[in-house]
DNA sequence: TGGTACGTTC
């Protein structure tokens, strides 16, 4: 009796023909309605059992033990007339793999120590424990265990072994599980291999767990291929995961669900929609779909690729509730920028993870909705009020600061951040220094990145961009030397900030030298910001000349970025036949961008040529299309107070007018004191 | 006749 289906024929004649079953049939009987996922039927054949055995009583722990009802599954253990190791082990690994049972999981360990009369451990016991201390993280306890595995001969087992390299790779040192590994000699088996490739891949030493996969081949299972098409995935090395995939097919190694999950996540980093839909046809043939890795994983392809239509279908299959999939849709939404849509499936939600809250911060920070921010914050505090911000809410808060130069929410949010005793990892730090950047406050940045033990290179490229933007271009150059010095190589976020601080500066020759060495040097192609910086820098130099031999250089098309770039180099040079060139090219690219023509109008309104600026004027109003309206902001009273031109709508716009027309006044007259008192006696 | 390795989101 294997499947379900011979299960219930036995039943069936059982009942037609009047007998009953024996106990060893019933026991195996119990276990196919659990593994089936049938646990009332394998109760009730259970309660109807006149006859039971250890094993039956193991049957019944173990089916409540999988469906994760564990109040009932100890209930049974202590009525059970019977019990052996196994019931015991059952119910302890039910304890460790449930999330808030590790007490009660510690006891009953406790309790079958005092019962070494009667049970004996075996290297189940101690696995399953094994597995507890990488939950609770307690080394020193992993370390007890291991002594005695080898002191009772448990430590022979190849589960044992692999449990043992599981948990020192997780929880103390890869070295310790290398130890472990190497001890077996020549007879490694199949499973610690699988423990050991996978303790590689989680310390990121990929070569290694190539060099262990490659070796013997013959000794990969599907186990082995999955790992490494995971790791593969995991750590920016999608091809190759698809690669392997391939290769796992052509070795005669069947996929299963596992290698469809891991290659989902290559196939979302390659943004590839063909692969996705072929995965997709795959798993729905499978019945794989119900699997909540796999549903959640299809839905982030189709997100990544920007086809929310596909992912929402996927979606509305989901049978359950799958915060994976909810999360991955938010993220979605986000990055098309739909954030009415993002929001009406969070508010949709009645129990929200800090994930789902997170990706929801991310989203609004991304499409530059600061007030979102604060306000989602609030909400947050109001739902969540004893719970302590998840780092990537705080920096996410940050964003928002920075975004909108708000140096006193920036500085509550730091001080929230040391009061609550946050461990500040490289995210923290590089957001608030990049906020105090923006905000004005470098000498801030400055203190915590002189603070920092661990500088990556996002910490050196705000504070980079931070001396640029503040004018202190030695600084900056400085400061990117030192980070060469520390073997850390640039980017192209580097090479933009140096390029930028050479703009501000004018120094033409130094930015022509960073920019040659950008591909020089460094092997970095230049991008649009770094083309249209140095456009930028040879027009604000008076070098229009070069601006367009430069140009000729570009490899790729120019886009509406280099063309307003040159159209301003144009403006400072009063060269108004090459803006009328430039002027062509600009509206073909980017007719419907009111600010295009208000930059043209502005050029030719510039160098008094009103006929040419009237004819922008006419050609803006005949396109319908409109300039969004520039506008500045001040930060004051915990709230952000926008102004436009002419603008009233301001609850105190009375008395902020009356104070600006005071100020002006004040103004004049003192210039007009300080011209009368330089000027000579008329 | 029972129990442990390889899979995801910000």
């Amino acid at each position: 009796m294997r499947t379900l289906r011979e299960g219930l024929i036995l039943q069936a004649k059982a009942i037609k023909y009047g007998f009953t079953p024996t106990v060893f049939s019933s026991n195996q009987l119990i276990h196919l309605y659990s593994s089936n996922g049938l646990l009332k039927e394998a109760q009730r054949l259970f309660d109807e059992m006149p006859e039971r055995n250890a094993f039956s009583w193991n049957a019944i722990v173990s089916a409540h033990v999988k469906a994760r009802n564990l109040t009932q599954a100890r209930a049974l253990f202590e009525a059970a007339t019977q019990r052996d190791i196994v019931t015991y082990n059952l119910m302890l690994s039910g304890y460790v793999s449930a999330e808030g049972y590790e007490t009660d999981a510690v006891e009953l360990f406790r309790q079958m120590q005092s019962m070494s009369d009667v049970i004996k451990l075996d290297e189940f016991t101690l696995t399953t424990m094994l597995n507890l201390v990488v939950k609770l993280s307690s080394v020193s306890c992993g370390r007890q265990l291991h002594s005695y595995m080898v002191k009772t001969g448990n430590d022979l087992n190849g589960f044992a072994r692999s449990s043992l390299i599981d948990m020192y790779s997780k929880r103390e040192s890869f070295g310790e599980a290398l130890k472990v590994f190497g001890q077996l000699g020549g007879r490694v088996d199949l499973v610690s291999r699988n423990a050991m490739l996978a303790a590689c891949c989680r310390e990121g030493e990929l070569g290694m767990a190539s060099d262990l996969f490659w070796r013997e081949t013959e000794l990969n299972d599907a186990v082995s291929w999955n790992t490494l098409i995971s790791a593969f995935a995991q750590n920016g090395f999608a091809e190759e995961s698809v690669k392997m995939f391939v290769e796992m097919g052509k070795n005669g190694i069947r996929w299963n669900e596992h290698t469809f999950a891991s290659l989902l996540g290559a196939c979302s980093a390659l943004k590839d929609l063909k692969l996705g839909k072929e995965i997709h046809c795959w798993v729905v043939k499978n019945g794989s779909i119900l699997n909540p890795f796999i549903s959640s994983g299809i839905i982030d392809v189709y997100s990544k690729c920007g086809n929310m239509k596909y992912a929402e279908s996927v979606y509305a299959t989901d049978e359950v509730v799958n915060s994976f999939s909810i999360t991955n849709m938010i993220v979605g939404y986000s990055s098309q920028g739909n954030m009415s849509e993002a929001r009406r499936l969070f508010d949709s939600l009645t129990e929200k993870n800090s994930i789902i809250w997170t990706a929801l911060f991310c989203g609004y920070l991304k499409s530059q909705q600061c007030e979102a921010v604060f306000e989602l914050l609030n909400e947050y505090r109001k739902w969540e009020p004893s719970n302590v911000l998840d780092p990537l809410i705080i920096v996410s808060v940050l964003g928002a600061c920075a975004l909108q130069a708000g140096l006193e929410p920036g500085k509550q949010t730091h001080a929230y951040i040391l009061r609550r005793g946050i461990v500040m990892d490289e995210k923290l730090t590089s957001a608030l220094m990049d906020m105090y950047s923006k905000s004005g406050s470098l000498g801030h940045a400055e203190k915590i990145f002189d603070e920092v033990i661990k500088r990556d290179l996002v910490h050196y490229n705000i504070m980079i961009a931070g001396y640029a933007h503040h004018g202190h271009r030695d600084r900056a150059f400085q400061l990117y030397h030192k980070m060469l010095d520390k073997s850390l190589r640039p980017d192209t976020v580097t090479f933009l900030a140096l390029l930028s601080a050479c703009r501000h500066c004018g120094l033409v020759e130094v930015g022509e030298k960073y920019f040659r060495s950008m591909t020089e040097d460094h092997n970095i192609l230049p991008e649009i910001d770094h083309y249209s910086c140095m456009i930028d820098l040879y027009g604000r130099t008076n070098q229009l000349e070069k601006a367009v031999d430069f140009m000729k250089t570009i490899p790729t098309d120019f886009d509406a970025v280099i063309w307003g770039a040159f159209l301003n180099a144009c403006k400072l040079n009063g060269k108004l036949q090459l803006a009328r060139e430039a002027e062509k090219r600009l509206l073909a690219i980017e007719g419907e961008n009111g600010s295009r023509y208000v930059q043209l109008a502005n050029l030719y309104a510039e160098h008094g040529d009103w006929a040419e600026m009237e004819r922008i004027r006419r050609k803006m109003r005949g396109k319908e299309v409109k300039k969004l309206a520039g506008c500045s902001w001040v930060y004051v009273e915990n709230a952000v107070n926008v102004f436009t031109s002419g603008d009233t709508s301001h609850g105190k716009a009375e008395a902020i007018y009356s104070t600006l027309g005071f100020l002006t006044g004040e103004l004049s007259e003192m210039a007009d004191r300080r011209i009368r008192e330089s000027s000579p006696t008329l």
